[in-house]
DNA sequence: TCGACCAAAAATGAATGCAAATTTTTGGTC
DNA sequence: GACCAAAAATTTGCATTCATTTTTGGTCGA
């Protein structure tokens, strides 16, 4: 269990979850705060940490080689998106993921990727879809030949096609935050052993680029949120497997 | 124009904004930290700051009696939910929602009350729908007598009632979220010349609680989104007028 | 042996201090 | 009087310091 095999819909992790749909002037990289902050979201977001564990300051002021000040503004923040616990005069831990909160965050996940459907279909150009087709395609190929890797990687491609093709900085910051949130949970891995979610997920691709092709926004909306129900129970299904074991 | 009249979907303005769903321990009062952050939160909602403008943080430290550490990590915090954007070495100024940025902002309110609908009807209590159902018969009321205000008022609990029958608490949080960062937009004022655009509501609202009535989820689901956005073309040519005139 | 109790050590929360950057003011020139 | 350059004053970013709380380690007593 829990295979490092990646995340399906989750953004590439080098671009990482920026903070939010871009400030005119930019947070990024330009203060050491915003460094930082990526820098260690990425730390959380990676599972550098044991989720549940307490994370001293001093520990990672050295790691980082910084003073405790802009660390603590950055905890703060990563606290706000979700990743870690702040507890008062208890420090932050890595915020561990019960079934019942990975549930609801699977179901905000579906809600998002609905709504990046339907906007995508208002607004996606017909290179974009074409890339997206050639991605299916490729992912299929995968598929033929049992390369989870690759299927995987081109799966992925395809959710974050669909979330750029809607152009709406608010909805990629928002879907950043949610798939960094359920990064930890490496619930690809089980296509391996559960083939039945595999075809079936194929046949939910295929259905996902037709609605696409059509343009056909409120339908591809509806395939989208089921295809990520689809996958939570998938995912539930693992993870209440892997407790048992 | 900019009548302070209250905004449909928002959540109550004292619940104020979550910082996300509840961690464990609570991170609401007991730190200076965490009141000052729901208090500034407020203040920078509610308008008291001019958007655009520079905000010094002596004037906040004095005008909330604190140094400015905490201030600091609170503005940091605010910035990384979209309120207030920082521009390195050059302080903090409340976020102007331009024309663009506003359109973003409302298909994601859609989006997510898409969601909170669908998820209701596979929830919801027969008690909360009966609550949901009392006040829109009230609202329908505050319409036949143009009661502005009372209509406002059921609106916003209607919508704020089914994000809660949802019971998803990063919805809950992500909801709160977008609908303060629309605060400022005070689009709902302009029903009181735009009698069309009150009767399509409305009829939609109707709509809106047939669906619910029937748990139909994907269809409130679809609903839900296309009334946010026709709320969202009224805003706009509201948004326009101003601009004009 | 186990638990309660207490003191020392460490960690957190917030305030203060200092260097770098920016904004404002000032002084001069055309 | 408008325009530009340089210096003063503010303001920000980060490090350091202080106060309070929590945790730890050990001792005593039942």
């Amino acid at each position: 269990m829990m295979l490092d095999v990646g995340m399906e819909s989750a953004i590439d992790a080098g671009a990482a979850i920026a903070p939010h749909d871009a400030p005119p002037g930019a947070t990024g990289a330009s203060t050491l705060h915003g460094a930082l902050l990526a820098q260690l979201r990425d730390f959380v977001v990676e599972g550098n940490l044991a989720p549940g564990a307490r994370v001293p300051e001093r520990l990672l002021c050295e790691r980082f080689g910084i003073s405790r000040t802009p660390l603590r503004e950055a905890l703060k923040v990563l606290a706000s998106e979700g990743l870690i616990d702040l507890l008062p005069n208890r420090g932050a831990r890595v915020r561990q993921l019960g079934p019942d909160e990975m549930v609801a965050l699977f179901d905000v996940m579906g809600g998002l990727e609905a709504l990046a459907g339907r906007l995508a279909c208002e607004k996606i150009s017909e290179d974009a879809y074409a890339e997206i087709e050639h991605l299916h395609h490729a992912m299929y190929a995968s598929y033929l030949r049992r390369d989870l890797h690759g299927y995987f990687t081109a799966n992925q491609a395809i959710h974050d096609r669909i979330v750029s093709a809607a152009d709406n900085a608010p909805l990629a910051a928002t879907y950043a935050n949610f798939a960094g949130r359920l990064r930890r949970v490496r619930y690809a891995a089980n296509l391996d052993t559960d083939r039945d979610r595999w075809g079936e997920a194929m046949r939910e691709h295929e259905e996902i680029l037709d609605a696409l092709r059509r343009r056909a926004g409120p339908e591809l909306s509806d395939i989208l949120f089921r295809h990520l129900r689809n996958k939570r129970r998938a995912a539930a299904t693992q993870e209440t497997a892997a407790v048992g074991a």
